[in-house]
DNA sequence: CATCAGATACGAGTATATTCGTATTATAGT
DNA sequence: ACTATAATACGAATATACTCGTATCTGATG
């Protein structure tokens, strides 16, 4: 079983351009740019350099169609954040979800932010 | 305000010798040596040259007195591992923890971790 | 005090990430 | 078709991480 699909982890540089692009949409590396440009200073070839490698690894889907190439994540934001947090369970809280969780819930946590959770709890619990 | 204290992020093979010093306390090269062996192929100077380095970046401290040098983690298990999250959620979640814990509740939870996460929130409404 | 085992220090090689300048290519308007 | 514009592709420089071989140092023992 060879990496069939893009179960690698973005970097940081690449994690931030698929967070302009999950709320984006599918957008030109111009776009990207200029998004990117509003709270960094990096430049335009850097920007399209990232999205080249990111599509090497298939971090990204590209439409070619155009000039202007328009990229889109490969995967979805949902997908990530869960590969990422399996990731740091494994290598910082011994694979155990729950510590995470909690050290997580430790830390600063509003009372809104309480009762979602709650909420989110109670559901998983009927579900299984 | 400098850095002060070591709010340095661990890499990846640094955060795997501080797993082994909060599992075991203070410990020589050797020591940490024998117990990364275990588990990983990795030569004896290589850990002994990532121990120097997170010395350098006061990821560790050690006892310099006898002629194998003691290691002991600068941060604790919790404070490195809320660091950790910290950093995710900034990077990966937009700042919203309750979106991290959310998200980690999805993925895999067991009834018993539910309840343990469940008693946590009551503990935590009840101090705020 | 000479030697040897075992420790640290150092330096270099490899790999990956990030950055950007320059070259090349493609397209639209004249 | 020519040229200006704007895009991609490429290659190199820099930084950091990781790895390990070799050199150096130290201290215990004969």
């Amino acid at each position: 079983m060879s990496r069939e699909k893009s179960n690698i982890k973005p970097t940081e540089a690449e994690l931030s351009l698929l967070n302009i692009l999950w709320k984006m949409g599918p957008a030109t590396v111009r776009q990207i740019h200029e998004t990117v440009s509003q709270t960094q200073n990096t430049g335009y070839t850097t920007v399209l350099k990232i999205l080249q490698i990111m599509h090497e690894k298939a971090l990204v889907i590209r439409d070619e169609s155009n000039r202007a190439h328009v990229y889109a994540p490969a995967n979805s934001q949902m997908v990530t954040q869960s590969s990422l947090l399996k990731d740091l369970v494994l290598k910082a809280f011994g694979g155990s979800t729950s510590k995470l969780v909690m050290r997580a819930l430790d830390n600063s946590t509003s009372k809104e932010e309480i009762e979602d959770i709650r909420q989110l709890l109670n559901e998983l619990e009927q579900q299984s």
